[in-house]
DNA sequence: CAGTATCCGTTTTGATACTG
DNA sequence: CAGTATCAAAACGGATACTG
């Protein structure tokens, strides 16, 4: 990772990731399981999906939790209270992009 | 670039790139000179400078307007009407970033 | 002054077979 | 079910010498 020179940057490495940015919006609702998550994002490979959800781990945004002990195992990813505040500019983003899908091809 | 598939993406899109967002709100205040920019961000180099700049002037977010024809030229790069529009959620992205640097390491 | 051209290293992502 | 391991491909960024 980078040194963080600016506030934005501190912002960025949240959403740094091709699908961060979405499982994040697809948490916000509710926990999700692993497989839910993977479904809803048939396009990212399992690598990229663990590897992006490690990270928000890390980072403190979301939170893993695992139920079963044997094979069939269930685990839930959910925000936390610190990752739920960057649920309102994620929602902007989302927003903004509505408004412009035109002006933006 | 990739197909867009969410209105997330239409914004993350006007972003991406390591220096986008930073070069966005330092045109917030005020058009720039080539020069400028390039002094206030030492680290990057002029390739990738250039590349970005030339990225969001193709999106319709900055205009790029040049003054004299002889060798020293005089470049001036400034947000357009539409780019504007981005300005709000790259402060909240800022905000953000300044109420959240300790959690964050 | 404001770029372009070239070359190259690093980072990020993808596909797929396999495992606790 | 929820991952890991391995290998390969592509995207991205950096350095620097040169140009209109």
């Amino acid at each position: 990772m980078a040194v963080i020179y600016s506030p934005i940057d501190t912002f960025l490495q949240v959403i740094k990731g091709k699908y961060k940015a979405k499982i994040l919006i697809y948490l916000a609702a509710r926990q999700r399981r692993y497989s839910e998550i993977k479904r809803k994002f048939p396009l990212m490979s399992e690598r990229i999906l663990i590897k992006q959800l490690k990270e928000l781990e890390q980072q403190g945004i979301i939170t893993r939790s695992v139920t079963g002990t044997k094979p069939p195992l269930k685990v839930q990813y959910q925000l936390t209270a610190y990752g739920s505040t960057v649920c309102p500019i994620l929602k902007q983003m989302w927003f903004w992009g509505e408004q412009h899908e035109q002006q933006a091809r």
